[in-house]
DNA sequence: TGGGGTTAT
DNA sequence: ATAACCC
């Protein structure tokens, strides 16, 4: 068993037209026996190119993406001119001066075209594993063998390509690796294994020299529908009760309008914050959980007014774990996660057909406000 | 530095 | 039930 890495060339959308640039990085690979195919789609600063498909008007434009203070990623234009991801919004300015940025902190458009990209691979073939919003896994398998009874033999597909930029390798194990002058995948498969096992280890160093010949073992997992819903806001200081109530109540109403779309019911809920003071870096998160009680969870939609203040009182309860009363606090992050998602009783159908309607577009939220049943579109499936 | 998500313990 | 890790 065996996982081989191939590029993607360019993957349309159907309705758009659009061209979706694969990340240059991977190459080709193939070999025919016994062996499974697997295709590694990774989409280059997506949320820019959702952007650029809302406004068509701005493609030509440098573009960036912004949450809070920075430019979480940018199109090619912007990147060309200086532009980095998750570059700070006034050094992308001083580079960029022409930057046109989009506020990018509201995840549903980049949410659902994420989700149209995965079925439109499914539509191909039904072995799909995301990761992330912007990286697809494809079992294509069975696809190549039949492909190969069509063709006289594996030897017109050569390897043809050993350039590796950030996949699956972090910036710890890329300088590591660059000290010993490995560069390039082709040279990571030529660097004597004996060395490479002394300076990274035995399994990293198995790992990665299978990598570089396209060998992987690891299965691909199909994603199916989100097993966990969450909704999360940073912000520089949040420190009374009464801030953290209206910041929980915002998460709470939107996540209960995208879990009334889903049409699961959750039965865990989870609170997680990030303090202002930690000095274990910015990273560090605490939560608490709780299930759901039972007689709440009937009233998911039933458009029960009491469903949110008895959800915010829950999860004050759950605040107060981590943050007793009469402590001082200062908050950098509130998050909210509904998970262990279930069907309820009576229904019929899986909840990822939510994702294939409609992109919504800017015009739309602005005059909305919030999303309306008659602007959505059927289920294709 | 943001706003997500899944897996391991 | 919580932390750790992925993008």
């Amino acid at each position: 068993m065996e996982r081989l890495e191939e590029m993607e060339e360019e993957e349309e959308e159907e309705e758009e037209e659009e061209s979706w640039e694969g990340e240059q990085e991977g190459g080709r690979s193939a070999e025919a026996s016994r062996s499974r195919v697997i295709v590694h789609l990774d989409l280059d600063c997506f949320y820019a190119q959702v952007e650029m498909i809302r406004r068509p008007e701005l493609r030509a434009k440098p573009l960036g993406v912004q949450q809070k203070s920075i430019v979480v990623t940018c199109n090619y234009v912007a990147r060309n001119l200086g532009v980095r991801k998750l570059m700070a919004v006034e050094e992308a300015k001083e580079k960029c001066p022409h930057l046109v940025l989009l506020n990018g902190e509201d995840l549903t458009p980049y949410r659902e075209t994420s989700y149209r990209v995965t079925e439109l691979l499914q539509e191909t073939c039904p072995l799909v594993e995301r990761l992330g919003f912007d990286e697809n896994f494809v079992d294509v398998t069975e696809l190549v063998e039949k492909r190969l009874e069509q063709h006289e033999g594996p030897e017109d597909l050569a390897v043809a390509g050993h350039v590796y930029g950030n996949r699956g390798i972090g910036s710890k194990t890329f300088k590591r690796l660059e000290t010993l002058g490995i560069e390039t995948v082709w040279h990571l498969q030529s660097f004597p294994t004996a060395v490479l096992e002394k300076e990274l280890g035995l399994p990293l160093a198995r790992r990665l020299q299978r990598l570089s010949f396209g060998e992987d073992d690891s299965p691909v997992a199909p994603s199916g529908p989100p097993r966990s819903l969450s909704e999360e806001e940073a912000f520089k200081s949040c420190s009374s009760e009464a801030q953290v109530k209206e910041n929980l109540e915002k998460l709470l109403l939107n996540l209960l309008e995208r879990l009334h779309q889903d049409g699961r019911r959750p039965h865990t809920l989870r609170l997680a914050l990030r303090r202002g003071s930690s000095a274990s870096g910015r990273f560090h998160r605490e939560s608490r959980q709780c299930p759901l009680p039972p007689h709440l969870l009937h009233r998911f939609h039933k458009g029960d007014s009491n469903l949110l203040a008895s959800l915010l009182e829950l999860l004050l309860k759950l605040f107060r774990k981590m943050v007793p009363p009469e402590v001082p606090f200062r908050l950098n992050l509130l998050s909210v996660s509904f998970s262990n998602l279930k069907e309820p009783p009576g229904s019929t159908r899986g909840s990822i057909g939510f994702y294939l309607k409609e992109i919504s577009t800017p015009h739309q939220e602005a005059a909305g406000g919030h999303q309306e049943a008659s602007q959505l579109q059927a289920p294709s499936r």
